[in-house]
DNA sequence: CCTTGACCTTCCAGTAATGGGAACCCCTAT
DNA sequence: ATAGGGGTTCCCATTACTGGAAGGTCAAGG
């Protein structure tokens, strides 16, 4: 299979696969004309890391999954030690983000966004 | 004012602080040993900036907005219309996050997370 | 006067995960 | 033969810094 199929089945961008590729995570074979030849276990790996990376695993995480994946006498517990490692990381971006959220929003909220030069929103940042 | 006063006072690495200079977004003086000299006003936009990035916005984002507090003729309209723009960016990635984390959640609930390899993470991954 | 250490300077490289585009090869159909 | 639609590699750009090397400057102490 070539990379535009694949690319199409995977649900991710040539450029994506390649790059995947070259750090590793796949190994296609090679035809005689120096196509990729995807098998279907590579496309299998391709949707798997499109799923992970769809959950904001990062890729150097996605490699382990990935292993553990393959791995068929790998214990539960380290998958889900990534999880929830990951789920923190994950809560602690939704945390700083809705604290951001909150002070915009007041600052949104108090300004009156006529044609006049007063504003809160620059009174703020300006200290 | 040496640079890592201008750090310290500004809350911004001196290395930041080199960066913002490099960019356009300071223009300190230099002393003629080639030291930059900052003035209060380099030290209040640094400030200032330092401020708005911890609200988020982009750097390019953040010229905008310096601009606008340096122009006392400015439409506050301006200024909120850019902040609710960025508020938009930020409600839309916690919308994102907060996906990820419910599905994630899930997944880790549903995990036993013992030495068995069955994982409902690594299916769900899996397709 | 010399040295030491803490400053400062510039420049180069690297980060995460792609995306864009150039230059070039391959295959198929007309 | 040629046109098109694949494929390939390679390099640059992105965001907002961060780290580190190599070297100039300054103030204090012996």
């Amino acid at each position: 299979m070539n990379i535009s199929d694949v690319a199409t089945r995977a649900g991710l961008p040539a450029k994506t696969i390649r790059y995947y590729e070259e750090i590793g995570l796949i190994k296609p074979l090679r035809g005689a004309n120096g196509y990729r030849a995807f098998r279907d276990s590579d496309v299998h790996k391709l949707a798997f890391l499109g799923r992970a990376r769809a959950l904001g695993f990062p890729i150097e995480t996605c490699r382990a999954l990935l292993a553990l994946w393959e791995d068929k006498s790998r214990a539960s517990a380290d998958v889900r030690g990534i999880a929830k490692d990951h789920l923190a990381q994950i809560e602690a971006k939704i945390a700083d983000l809705s604290a951001m959220r909150d002070t915009l929003s007041d600052l949104v909220r108090t300004c009156a966004g006529n044609d006049r030069p007063d504003c809160p929103i620059l009174k703020s940042l300006g200290g």
